[in-house]
DNA sequence: TTCGAACACCTACCGTAGTAGGGGTTGCGG
DNA sequence: CCGCAACCCCTACTACGGTAGGTGTTCGAA
């Protein structure tokens, strides 16, 4: 869980690729097609960002990783924005359940080079993998134009997206600028007890294990109160 | 030393100045200067940044920061970026002894207003601090533009310009990068021990009580090896 | 009404961060 | 030669960050 900054990685494999769903049956699922309708050699799955990264510490970085937006807590996104600066040679491609088309703008915005509904038919897949695998992108049915403008530049970020309640999301905007909880209780009339346990939630929901890891993955984002 | 990043501080007073210079003799001189000469109400002086910022969480904002470029260990450049952030109100004025054009290019960079250097007659001084406080800048002979776009974009911000040895660079770079001590000693080659003592080093130099505070001033910027 | 989620408070514990104060090596300039 | 700065190592200590487990309140959904 540590090491997700690891240098010298091993070189890419061709043929490799991650599926991560907190659901293991979808996640098996989708790997097994993989193997047998797209033609990858080996493909693991991972229940959250945590297994993931530490499946790439072992086996070195995929040439595909595919994502359930869904993930518990929201940390897709993190992962995704994560995965997008680190594995520059690997395609993200995301899947939902349900067909809001922020999701899809929220993941293109992350970094993901595709985008998926898990109701669309497993040809759909298998072509989506493929426009992936040559270099290509895959989102269905663009959204209305008018939006995204709204949305693309510097998207502030609602701490619901990462799924952290209000309370949480207050703690860490003041986390995010460097506060320490002692400051942070202050800041919102609580006590530093209680500021620690918010802080634990959020790390948890983001998979870092401390308040520095949590900011350089966010790095210069903002949050929107 | 810490509640740097304090809120609520006070409304900005008009004819108020902070000298930073680590020469006292100096920096009395110039604040002597602007009391008598400038019109300033009051103008107190500090040797670094900790005194500086000490000064403005007691007495709240200046209007005016007049810093020494060569502050020892190289500190000026991150007192001037954390004042640009925090006292956007404030006019700041660098000064140096000598003349390098690429100082006063970060200088610019850092947010600086106006650059002076010190062997210019006081009138020179008088009428910059004039052009400041009106809302203007100040910067002599304005260097070969052909310098300046190299330098402007992302500008890559050697550890050297923060006063730092090569070591505590490198130390530096992989703190930014979220690492723990531990996986920076291991990176290093080094004891952790060591590694703390260039933390506190490093911390100690760039004028912040710990790596969260270091983190969030430097925010997204890349070191150079 | 009962249940769960969110919020807040507490004690207690442990690991890391950071400081203090030792000592030791190299290399370089006065 | 000496001084000095940078680098490395050590013990020991304090504080802060983070986790675990238990208690209580509120509020809205079932």
């Amino acid at each position: 869980m540590k090491s997700r900054i690891a240098s010298g990685m091993a070189p890419a494999r061709q043929s490799y690729a991650i599926v991560v769903d907190d659901h293991p049956l979808v996640a098996r699922g989708i790997a097994g097609y993989l193997t047998t309708h797209c033609d990858y050699a080996v493909a693991h799955y991972a229940a959250n960002a945590q297994e993931c990264f530490q499946r790439i510490d072992d086996d070195g970085p995929p040439s595909l990783l595919v994502v359930d937006f869904w993930l518990p807590g929201g940390t897709a996104l993190a992962l995704l924005r994560e995965a997008a600066a680190k594995l520059p040679s690997c395609r993200l491609l995301v899947m939902s359940g349900d067909e809001d088309a922020r999701v899809q703008i929220k993941a293109m915005e992350a970094g993901a080079h595709g985008f998926l509904r898990k109701s669309e038919p497993p040809e759909t897949f298998a072509q989506a993998v493929a426009a992936l695998r040559k270099g290509g992108t895959w989102f269905p049915a663009m959204p209305p134009a008018e939006l995204t403008p709204a949305l693309r530049r510097e998207l502030p970020l609602s701490p619901r997206d990462l799924g952290l309640t209000d309370r949480q999301g207050q703690v860490l905007a003041l986390m995010l600028r460097g506060l320490p909880n002692k400051q942070i209780a202050k800041e919102l009339a609580i006590s530093e007890q209680t500021t620690k346990e918010h802080v634990t939630a959020i790390l948890g929901k983001l998979g870092v294990s401390n308040r520095v890891e949590a900011i350089t993955l966010l790095h210069g984002r903002r949050l929107e109160p």
